[in-house]
DNA sequence: AGCACGCCGACT
DNA sequence: GTCGGCGTGCTC
């Protein structure tokens, strides 16, 4: 029997099936979707049975040398989804499959260098190498290449390959007993007067099943390891180890949640899905409900539905707002049968709960982005939640939007899949318009509660009155009426650091990094300038390096800023400050959020993190620092990413009792989508959208693709767009439109020139098959390392 | 991606 | 004559 395997190798040439004698004694164990370790070349590696066949076109096959999994790791279907992707988005069929699989299970491969088959026991490495073998990099720091190549040749070394995974299942020692009840009782008998602790543990087993751990017995019974030892070497009791989950919620309580009664209007949206549920067939719902319009309700009683007919459901959440209240929600309702997986866990935890899900522990998924291949064979629902986020699409290669996968799966097992946004992209909405999706609208809050009322000031006045500092009058005014009301805010601003940057004040010399097109960040912790792209940090200079001035200042304002700038004006504020720099540390999120619903903050300050989810009922005022900052990012979807922006930040005020009240700075007020943003009008801001894409050329009118090439040669990075662009331009209809060659918005990244070519078109079947000729045509280019391209044939970021 | 093989210039 | 540099091509 064969093995047709996907190589562990992501490269042009190996992008294909190889061939495996697979040796008799697991003929009848081998499967599609198991992992196994092959011979490839002269060393080992992993790779991915696709099929099982009769015969192979090739003459001499090597023997599968091993089999990692005892099920298959990936169901036929997600094979499929696999090879889907791939064709999709233009990437490797292994860097598909491997992305529906958790970190933890990507091949790690180990050199070793052990004693080969001659002896030579005068070598200078000899001793070294004889016990039991030494690591590559170890052997070479004391050896040379040179040596090493003789050694193998003479047959007196040879490398080891190992294949192991990243992380393996985490187990502890524990004890069961090795006898019968019976049988333990007699031996405790015999003991008699002696030994006592020993007995105590006997009789643990006696009135109890199963085997526990070392530690939890030392607890319970207030004995030593040595005590417990003692009865396993007289064969009473045996060791074991006992596979444990990390649980990453351990010790934590949920109290559980019943369904809560739906409005009229929740009751009308959730009927079609339920019908969708129930009739067992496949149709895609947008859900556009506004903020606290109760979705997740709606969400809930879905997926109880799904579950009553015994199958599974998963949940996107957007990574930044996969927050503790949001886990909680889903573990009070569902309790046990929930897995969470999202950035924040250790790379052990994400293989535990997709292990969880894998052998069908649980039935419910929350998670972010890649939770969408959830090994499921069942599914009932798939629900991504504030779906117009763009943390749903992967910026790296395999370059899939999450709603897609969704889709394509919920096809699959004919099972509805719900879309929900208090401000849906222009993208679904324009489909759920046609008749693609099928629309269902929450226009109102759930309590009946008014939406906030937004007030926008003008930034430019405010400094024509002479109002230098970044709050304005009136936001200061409400940010002291919240403290002496004891009412809490919430201060967004979308940027952290401490400045945008620095500039010198006489020649207007802006500090740039040197391996980037970028201004460097001003960090106030370390007193260093940093890039945001590649890292690249230095310190922050006494004088103009150009003409030696000393009025280099920073310039704009980041988080940093703002705190100091608080705890100046308004002393006696407790601040929270929440962003990249402050939750780094594991858990610190949700302490500091903690910190800020329990009341011991008056104030919480922080990025794009605090926008969504939150929900804390003493919260009436929120203020947005610079409600313009996306404007001007060079993306065409500037104005949607605003206007859903100040739209999500608006809904944080007044949720419960009190009325709340949002303030937007800007310095551009009266665009539409600051304006229709503070109306909470959606439709407005459609419309008026809509007018502007179709004039330009956008999605949802056209389709967009984008190929980025970057090269450390300014004119071979040209050179090679130029060509593409060329090719492009020849090969696509005349209704298509090909843009470029032009440098990205930023045109240098760690030394590398970046340049892109964009496609807009309306119909081009064979579009990818093009993409894929440039990919070939430049194959050896890349692998060489010097030239990149990557494509995107749904492009969100720009840059 | 690795890794071997082969060809070429620079050295013992 | 030998070593090691890198360009080329293959991996069932």
């Amino acid at each position: 029997m064969i093995a047709k395997v996907i190589v562990d190798v992501p490269a042009n040439q190996t992008d294909r099936l190889f061939d495996y004698a697979i040796p008799k004694e697991w003929e009848e164990m081998i499967e599609p979707g198991m992992r196994v370790v092959v011979p490839f070349g002269p060393r080992k590696i992993q790779g991915f049975v696709i099929s099982v066949a009769e015969e192979s076109e090739h003459a001499k096959l090597k023997e599968v040398s091993e089999v990692k999994d005892v099920t298959p790791i990936l169901t036929k279907e997600l094979l499929d989804l696999g090879f889907w992707l791939t064709e999709k988005t233009l990437c490797y069929a292994v860097s598909a499959l491997q992305a529906m699989l958790p970190a933890a299970m990507k091949a790690n491969v180990t050199k070793t260098i052990v004693l080969g088959n001659r002896v030579n026991d005068e070598a200078i490495w000899h001793r070294m190498v004889s016990s039991g073998g030494v690591k590559w990099d170890d052997f070479l720091s004391h050896f040379s290449h040179k040596e090493l190549n003789r050694a193998i040749k003479n047959d007196e070394l040879e490398v080891r390959y190992d294949v192991k995974e990243k992380t393996a299942p985490k187990t502890i020692l524990s004890v069961s007993p090795a006898l019968s009840k019976d049988e333990l009782q007699v031996v405790r008998d015999k003991m008699g007067n002696r030994a006592l602790k020993q007995q105590e543990i006997i009789t643990h087993f006696i009135e109890q099943e199963g085997a526990v751990s070392y530690k939890e017995l030392m607890d319970m019974l207030d004995t030593t390891r040595s005590t417990i030892k003692s009865l396993v070497s007289k064969e009473i009791l045996r060791e074991e180890e006992i596979e444990l989950y990390r649980d990453p919620y351990k010790g934590r309580e949920f109290m559980p949640s019943t369904a809560l009664e739906l409005t009229d209007l929740q009751e009308q949206a959730i009927r079609p899905i339920l019908k969708s549920i129930n009739e067992h067939h496949h149709e895609t719902f947008l859900i556009h409900g506004v903020t606290g319009s109760g979705k997740t309700e709606i969400y809930l009683q879905s997926i109880h539905r799904v579950l009553e007919q015994g199958k599974e459901a998963i949940v996107l959440v957007p990574e930044i707002s996969l927050t503790p209240q949001m886990v909680t929600r889903f573990k009070s309702r569902f309790g046990s049968e929930v897995a969470v997986l999202h950035s924040g866990l250790s790379r052990g935890e994400k293989y535990d709960e997709w292990r969880k899900i894998h052998r069908k522990e649980v039935k419910v998924v929350v998670g972010a982005r890649s939770a969408v291949f959830a090994p499921f064979t069942n599914l009932g629902i798939i629900i991504i939640d504030e779906e117009h986020e763009s943390s749903y699409k992967q910026e790296e290669n395999p370059r899939y939007h999450a709603r897609d996968v969704a889709i394509k799966r919920g096809e699959h097992y004919k099972c509805p899949v719900v879309l929900g946004s208090a401000t849906p992209s222009l993208e679904s909405y324009a489909r759920a318009t046609k008749g693609v999706y099928t629309l269902l609208e929450l226009l109102d809050r759930v309590n009946k509660q008014a939406m906030p009322a937004v007030a926008i000031v003008d930034m430019r006045e405010e400094l024509r009155a002479g109002n230098r500092s970044m709050f304005s009058n009136d936001l200061y005014d409400k940010l002291k009426d919240r403290l002496e009301k004891k009412e809490q805010t919430v201060l967004f601003l979308n940027r952290r650091g401490y400045s945008t940057f620095v500039m010198c004040r006489d020649c207007g010399y802006v500090a740039e990094c040197p391996h980037c097109d970028i201004s460097l960040t001003y960090h106030k912790i370390n007193g260093t300038m940093r890039c945001h792209y590649c890292g690249h940090e230095e310190r922050f200079p006494s004088q103009c390096p150009e003409c030696e001035s000393e009025h280099i200042r920073f310039f704009g304002t980041g988080t940093q800023r703002v705190e100091e700038e608080l705890t100046k004006i308004l002393p006696e504020a407790r601040v929270v400050r929440m962003d990249v720099d402050t939750t780094r540390r594991k858990g610190s999120h949700e302490k500091l959020l903690n910190q800020f619903g329990e009341g011991k903050a008056d104030i919480l300050l922080g990025t794009q993190m605090i926008a969504k989810g939150l929900d804390f009922p003493n919260v009436t005022l929120v203020g947005v620092l610079a409600g313009d900052a996306m404007l001007h990012i060079p993306d065409f979807r500037a104005s949607e990413k605003t206007f859903q922006l100040l739209t999500q930040v608006s809904g944080r005020a007044g949720r419960h009792l009190l009325p709340g009240e949002v303030i937007v700075q800007s310095y551009t007020p009266e665009h539409y989508s600051i304006e229709m943003a503070a109306d909470h009008d959606y439709q407005s801001f459609y419309h008026r959208e809509m007018v502007t894409r179709k004039q330009f050329g956008y999605p949802p009118f056209y389709f967009l693709a984008m190929v980025n090439v970057s090269h450390e040669e300014l004119t071979k990075t040209v050179d090679v767009t130029e060509k593409i662009a060329g090719y492009l331009k020849d090969q696509l209809s005349k209704q298509s439109v090909v843009l470029g060659p032009v440098a990205s918005p930023i045109p240098r990244i760690k030394d590398r020139y970046r340049y892109q070519c964009m496609i807009k078109y309306k119909t081009e079947p064979n579009l990818t098959h093009y993409l894929k000729e440039i990919q070939k045509h430049f194959s050896k280019e890349i692998s060489r390392g010097g030239l990149q391209i990557s494509i995107d044939t749904q492009p969100y970021m720009m840059m």
